[in-house]
DNA sequence: GGACGTGGGAGACAGATGAGCAACAGGAAC
DNA sequence: GTTCCTGTTGCTCATCTGTCTCCCACGTCC
């Protein structure tokens, strides 16, 4: 266990040398010419007086903090938020960073939010993580500039600044893929009534799927509601009195998934035999628990939040450069999760 | 937006004072006589000039950082771990500090996680919380007491170290006082099998309170399976093809009382009026989105890692003795909340 | 010649870093 | 065989990072 009161002056003493070799010993300084028998002596008495370095002074002196900054809209109020700060941490630390986190209201005045990132400024932050909770355009506080940032889950309204975000398209794609695939040829959405980009391009997606599958798309119904429980039972109880009521149903979510869950148990509905369901987010509380699970599009929150890291750092060590990168956003794939919730349609 | 390479030295010579005269007026010191004139043609220049501290080299001199470091263990496993960093970090904002979060696997070795404070040690923070995300007993890396520190949601196997942890009695008798409130008379219980404390001391509060109440508490029935939806749903339908099947249902925890629901469902008792339920933990995924809402008790999560944190930095700031509070574990109410999965029995 | 009002100088915090210095070896010149 | 020169090895000195804080200095007025 290191003390706290040992530096490397006391060091230095003890094996009686100078601090400039203990300090070169110790940081394996390339050009430093010391004997294989000094640097054995301070290496050993360093770690008999349990000599731990003073990361504040190493920063101060050499710029370096060591430290990325993670702003993080509304930690906690989605259970994905943890998954983009899992893959973060685990992505700093495997490269010898650690991640100072900050709490800010997606709600909040610009000004407030500047104020976080200043707090992180002052703090000599390498890098600076902005993380969105879901996916939309923000607008970012200004300083968010004077050091090198990655945008997690969000494109800027202004921008070029380097983002990575789902593959709404892709992701939808798969759902609705997967229900052709099984013979549906009545597919309905269940969508958000949010006016943000998943809305939109998950509509586009789940039509021009169909269409290309020689279905068609334009005349697919939709039901909208908000995302929630309640508004996908609302939804799902009026797409299934239809006439034509779709045998594959696409949910925006898995909680709206979960209220079709409910509808069609009232409408004397099967999943899967009578109705088959695919979601979106895997909510693994939900989808995995729901009888039967819920086969849904997952997104990639962990892997957001790893390549966010990666990337900034390289950027922080000099490895890339991000303007080049913010040119477009990155796009990371959704992957289909398959559970017990898709089936063939009754012939 | 301020600027990172304006130091307090550069708004002293704009000034045309000395850096002592800056630091005294920024810093307000007391005991500094300078003139109203003074400090105001500095205050002036340094917003000019766009100045903002640097933290690193205040804490050096200072020794302290203003920074608390946060071991969790198993971000993101559970959504639990964001309402305590929430907490933590809403706590530590109010009070000037910031978090510095590292993930830890509860399965990881001593250490491994002593390699975590460690770092957390080289950084300066001014204290430490520890973490867990379920409330069990921890074994505690041992250089964690260099510094202030504070568990949360368990209690270490040596002792000593102050602590906050759930009610988990007072929670469990206000669950079942709930169903005998309401009017039931047969009450079963759902209950765990982790050897955790939450699993003896739920079980230990619902036959208490059934005896205390009249009832025969520990002729009441109990089924016990893992505590997962699965587990739920097989207890559940164990205890309610029982010859004396239970009106009321007292679940370990709301994924349990899930799969209680759909064994209910099964067995065409429509909750509540066939079967009241009350779960434990809250999780709002499950508990509000199920139908009817789960009446279930939240854990005080947030709670705690504000607790935690507000005491902590009384310990940093010499308000408070730690030592003494770390007799016993602090114990935080979990509050009943009221959804719709209860009213009274048939009669 | 104190008291008061204003302000500045010089470490110290813990470590990083480039320039420089002493000691010694080997080789060449005398 | 001594002296001079050049290189290398092994290590140290001085200075720097940005800020705080104790202590001192200077002038003026009574």
């Amino acid at each position: 266990m290191s003390n706290r009161n040992i530096g490397i002056k006391d060091v230095a003493v003890a094996a009686g040398v100078s601090v400039t070799t203990v300090s070169h010993v110790l940081n394996e300084v390339s050009y430093a010419r010391i004997s294989p028998e000094t640097r054995d002596k301070v290496r050993t008495i360093a770690e008999q007086l349990g000599y731990g370095p003073n990361r504040l002074a190493q920063a101060l002196r050499t710029q370096r903090t060591g430290m990325l900054g993670l702003v993080s809209e509304d930690i906690a109020t989605t259970p994905h938020a943890g998954r983009i700060i899992l893959g973060a941490e685990e992505a700093a630390k495997a490269r010898g960073y650690n991640l100072m986190i900050i709490n800010t209201s997606g709600s909040a005045s610009l000004e407030s939010r500047q104020a976080d990132v200043e707090a992180l400024l002052e703090r000599r932050v390498d890098g600076i993580l902005y993380a969105t909770m879901y996916h939309r355009n923000v607008e970012l506080p200004a300083n968010l500039g004077s050091v090198p940032s990655v945008l997690v889950d969000s494109v800027a309204t202004g921008g070029n600044i380097t983002a990575v975000i789902p593959d709404e398209e892709g992701g939808a794609r798969a759902a609705v893929g997967a229900l052709l695939e099984a013979g549906h040829t009545r597919v309905g959405f269940l969508n958000n009534t949010d006016d943000v980009p998943a809305t939109r391009q998950r509509l586009q997606a789940f039509r021009a799927t169909l269409t290309e599958a020689g279905l068609d798309g334009d005349a697919a119904p939709v039901e909208s509601e908000v995302s929630e429980v309640q508004g996908g039972y609302e939804a799902a109880r009026r797409i299934l009195t239809r006439e034509d009521a779709p045998t594959g149903l696409f949910c925006y979510n898995d909680r709206m998934a979960m209220g079709a869950y409910r509808a069609a148990a009232e409408l004397g509905l099967t999943i899967p035999a009578d109705l088959s369901v695919v979601g979106f987010d895997d909510q693994e509380l939900i989808a995995a628990n729901l009888h039967p699970g819920l086969t849904t599009v997952a997104l990639p929150h962990y892997e957001m939040g790893a390549w966010a890291t990666e990337h900034l750092i390289d950027a922080v060590e000099g490895k890339t450069d991000l303007t080049l990168m913010a040119l477009h956003p990155t796009i990371l794939s959704c992957p289909l999760v398959r559970r017990d919730s898709i089936t063939a349609p009754r012939p």
